[in-house]
DNA sequence: CTTCTCACA
DNA sequence: TGTGAGTA
């Protein structure tokens, strides 16, 4: 039950295949990893790996770049998956678990389900504002 | 050859 | 975001 969630967390390809699978260029995967939407780990001469995890997040951030939504846009989507997974985790783990902290991994769990569910619905994260933007 | 950081005639 | 420079 943890197995796969290793193995997804694993570090595995290089930045070059991501680009591969997820059409994105270097430059946006690292834009990316500077605005911490996600962390992979680095190993020999500092090159990054990315584990299957970055992978579809790569892709759910993919998905909404093509959607036409911006960096501030998929920063707030994701910041506001993070709170709704992070008061989900405190209804689910009360007084006696409050002591538990969540590590990146379990945040990043959460996220890809909020992602998964939420991934129908139009999100103009901005919303309103995003008219008037354009207005 | 691939990736990295930094910077912008 | 692109892209070229100079490395590792």
């Amino acid at each position: 039950m943890t197995g796969s969630q290793i193995r997804r967390s694993m570090p595995l390809f290089p930045i070059g295949t991501v680009m591969q699978l997820t059409e994105l260029t270097a430059r946006q995967i690292r834009y990316y990893e500077e605005h911490q939407l996600i962390s992979p780990a680095r190993t020999d001469g500092n090159r990054r790996l990315f584990s299957l995890n970055d992978i579809d997040t790569l892709l759910e951030i993919k998905d909404l770049i093509d959607q036409g939504v911006n960096m501030a846009g998929i920063k707030q989507i994701f910041a506001q998956r993070v709170q709704k997974a992070m008061d989900q985790d405190l209804q689910n783990k009360p007084a006696i678990k409050a002591k538990k902290e969540l590590t990146n991994e379990d945040i990043r769990k959460l996220l890809r389900k909020e992602l998964t569910n939420a991934g129908r619905f139009n999100h103009s994260s901005l919303g309103g504002n995003m008219h008037r933007f354009f207005h």
